[in-house]
DNA sequence: AAAGATTGACTAGTCAATCTTC
DNA sequence: GAAGATTGACTAGTCAATCTTT
């Protein structure tokens, strides 16, 4: 088991996997994996709205992708976007019935394509992978919000 | 820890680390991740030559991007591109010398991109991740090999 | 002048059509 | 006619410039 071993393993898995879920979840929903993302972030979301911002942070699609995503969206119906009137700056996200809707029928497609191509082969290191992967992220969060003594 | 805690890690692991390691390989070497990945299957087959399905097999690049990436390390004079004669249909691609360099100069800054970034965080269940991971990679490219009965 | 957001222009990646050899 | 490979046309994603509000 060479050093690179884990890293070279998720890079493979990434580009297996994700291709295979986004497919299956646009042919069978009519809903790209961006488009799932998103929608749950903002269902999660309390009272189903997000300022694009916030969105932004909170979706694995990033920042600068959000805007286009929403937008498309937006024009599906399955979003609205208004202006923030707490910052009018800012807009936020709301998702819709149609939304929330469309979600709930694509739900058991992406959870059970995770569980098929994925978790399944984990078995019992589900947790321990789940664990050390969200490691990672905090130390990454934590380096961007302070790049202090390394 | 719920069912899909593994899966959303992963996504945003991926979506966090790669871009980081791909810049900094880029300014510091002048050599993106997609580079660095084909320079590295060429560099670890035996004597240093491909044809460019075998190519696209093992590198995590798709198949459909080696043949842009592999013209453009042509033209950077890191890789050749000659007639296979064992079957003139294909073509092998060769790593060069100048090749071999580059990947040599950029080898330590990726690897220690990944320790920094990544395989660090993994601590004692860094084999564990990687033996999980691999396992998902099997089961792919069995499914992929043979469609059967599942 | 700084923060939030969008948009036009650009780069990366995919897909289908095509070309050559088997 | 099928396999290996490339390429033109298209889609997805990024970056810098811009606009509005604070």
């Amino acid at each position: 088991m060479t050093d690179t071993a884990s890293w070279a393993a998720l890079l493979r898995v990434h580009a297996a996997v994700v291709p295979a879920l986004d497919q299956e979840l646009q042919s069978r929903c009519g809903l790209p994996l961006t488009w799932y993302d998103v929608l749950l972030e903002l269902s999660s979301a309390p009272s189903g709205r997000l300022t694009m911002g916030e969105l932004g942070q909170v979706a694995v699609v990033s920042r600068s992708r959000v805007s286009r995503v929403v937008g498309e969206l937006e024009a599906a119906g399955l979003v609205e976007r208004v202006v923030n009137e707490e910052d009018r700056r800012s807009l936020v996200a709301a998702i819709t019935p149609a939304g929330r809707n469309r979600l709930r029928r694509a739900a058991p497609v992406y959870l059970s394509g995770i569980e098929r191509e994925f978790t399944r082969h984990l078995g019992g290191d589900k947790d321990v992978v789940a664990r050390a992967l969200e490691r990672v992220l905090a130390a990454q969060a934590g380096s961007k919000a302070k790049p202090g003594p390394g």
